[in-house]
DNA sequence: TATCTATTTGGCAAAATAGCCAAATAGCCA
DNA sequence: TGGCTATTTGGCTATTTTGCCAAATAGATA
């Protein structure tokens, strides 16, 4: 009966939630190559830039992204680089369904 | 003003989502060590078996678990070994936020 | 200073998620 | 068969998440 789900799973939760999102997985794949501002990752996502903004906030609260100032421009950067890998992971999960419905369909060929 | 977030991203957030809950990832890391029927499961993580059922469904429709009917229950095991490793990425964010945080203090401490 | 650009914040409505209860299902065992 | 045990499903409410608009803020520049 004991609650065996505790603080450890509740942090890597909100971490992991910071990443389940398609603009912001965007957004990590678009930092993974460099840093990025708020106005270009706006114009390559293109839903309003408060939007973007906020997404922005919620990878920054996670502790995914750093902040810069400079210029007229903030930018944002990739701050842990093994995310990408772990998105090669779901890349596997991913093919690994893709390889289960082909045999399902093959079978039912038959 | 293009839409560069595609099916793609939404795949990969949808495998993410499933993960991004603190009992499913509890249940991720019991599985890692090999696999449970739901009823001991429910009992680990304290809720209805209504809740973990619906947890579980929730990691089969991302492909994430496999299962087998054996018995009088059904079992549960993961279907690709990397999801551990991809929360190994996750500590490595949480402790560098760690040490951050640390940073801000020892700086105010001055 | 006035204006313009870039970014964030507040507020709101729509959609998705979570978790409980009750009820349905499925298979085992006496 | 009838009663168990294990698991899933349906339904419902509460909470969280999204994404837009409008407005506020911050700096740069004319």
């Amino acid at each position: 009966m004991a609650n065996r789900v505790n603080t450890k799973h509740e942090a890597w939760a909100k971490v992991i939630k910071a990443i389940a999102h398609p603009s912001r997985l965007f957004i990590i794949e678009e930092l993974d190559k460099g840093e990025q501002c708020v106005n270009d990752l706006t114009a390559m996502i293109g839903s309003d830039a408060s939007t973007v903004s906020k997404h922005l906030s919620v990878l920054k609260n996670a502790g995914l992204v750093m902040v810069e100032k400079r210029g007229n421009s903030i930018f944002y950067s990739l701050r842990v680089p093994c995310i990408m890998q772990f998105i090669g992971c779901v890349e596997d999960v991913l093919s690994s369904n893709a390889k289960e419905h082909m045999e399902i369909l093959k079978c039912c060929k038959k």
